[in-house]
DNA sequence: GTGGTCTAGACCACG
DNA sequence: GTGGTCTAGACCACG
């Protein structure tokens, strides 16, 4: 998997690392219970301190997208049962909301937002095919 | 219109604010040549420093959602002429992505997601209405 | 002469004014001798204060480029006697260094920056001609 | 390099100093890549506050001459691909406007004008050498 | 150690 | 009266 970091972006290191390996995971680069490199190997293959990757794995960690086991290393999580409210959550629907004024005023309508969508989804191919 | 500031949160205040006159103007609460609060009033009426709306309101004029008139203040910008190419910018394209990511992680269709945005779009009658 | 002034820029507008007037007398818009508007219907034709206009009128008389005539009201001035040493004044030397400056980074060379100057030149029938 | 802010002018400060790095990595005196000093360090040697510096520098990053890095500070962009069409911004366009037409009335014409801005150009060593 | 953010308070140009 | 600029000082996220 190609990790590219803007290092002089607005979006700290970890969280661009966090946000890439969520994306991975979502199209299927990244398969479930796949391992993970270590926090030091991908350290040094990107080229940042060790703390900025320590820092991802545990966010990701935390918010359930990957498992670290101290003998194995993290890997990615089993898919989790499935919800079925299907909701987002709080802060995901915030931004979406962000996302959706922000188009709303550049003139997109529902169906042109939702065209914009399809091809984004097509290549999530994680859960729904 | 009613602006409430997460003062612990993790996104900057002028940040927030600036998010929260975006969705504003929208969702019609703040019409095209509305004549917004002056910086020293709405920086009172919230809490904060002067240089946070401040900040803010440079923000949006840079953006093209207010227009800054030295002789009446800030105002929202009257609708800008029609784009025809609809198309989102970078950043916020890359930003959907990774909304559509964590959805599709979590079970959320294409389907579901657009109900999930059609309730949203509702509220917005900016322009497309 | 057509004047227009942009209200949300960051030039002031008493500044713009000036420099608009500027580039009239330059093109030839405004002829040596040729009487400008009074102070107050200059202001009501662009929809500002007359202080602006009043200051816009003050700091061309004060660089020479408009003589006021208490009965006769504001004219352009006749051409002043040749400057043998037609340097620039210390101001303009420093802004054109900036210009070139950005120019010269964007890598544009002496030989295109000359190409550029050459249609405003022709444009200014103001002395050389 | 050496930097001098006329505390007493027109300009604002932040603006003087962001002028006098541009101009400075137009000359070579600053030079791709090279890193700047740290906002604090700048602020003091220059006895203004960080936050104008801080100014300063989002100006200047935010016009590509400079890239701020987390990890190391700022430090001069390397330079940009070559724009084939070579064009001035507006901006620029309507600045240097306003200089030739001053030139003009003063009857500078435009060999004098050439010659006027070699040895300024001679000065940039910044990428047309 | 770095830039980013924020405060409280002030002065000024502009109009 | 308005936004723009600036200070002195502080705390924090990031790495």
């Amino acid at each position: 998997m190609v990790i590219t970091l803007q290092l002089d972006g607005e979006v700290p290191l970890y969280e661009q690392l966090r946000n890439q390996i969520v994306i991975g995971i979502a199209t299927g680069v990244l398969e479930p219970r796949e391992k993970l490199p270590t926090v030091r190997q991908l350290a040094e293959d990107l080229g940042v301190n060790t703390m900025t990757v320590n820092k991802a794995y545990a966010l990701l960690k935390q918010e359930g997208y990957i498992v670290i086991d101290r003998r194995h290393g993290a890997k990615v999580s089993a898919p989790p049962e499935s919800d079925p409210r299907q909701e987002l959550s709080p802060k995901l629907a915030q931004e979406l909301e962000l996302i959706i004024a922000q188009a709303a005023i550049q003139g997109i309508d529902p169906a042109r937002f939702q065209s914009l969508c399809a091809p984004i989804f097509a290549k999530m191919t994680y859960r729904y095919t």
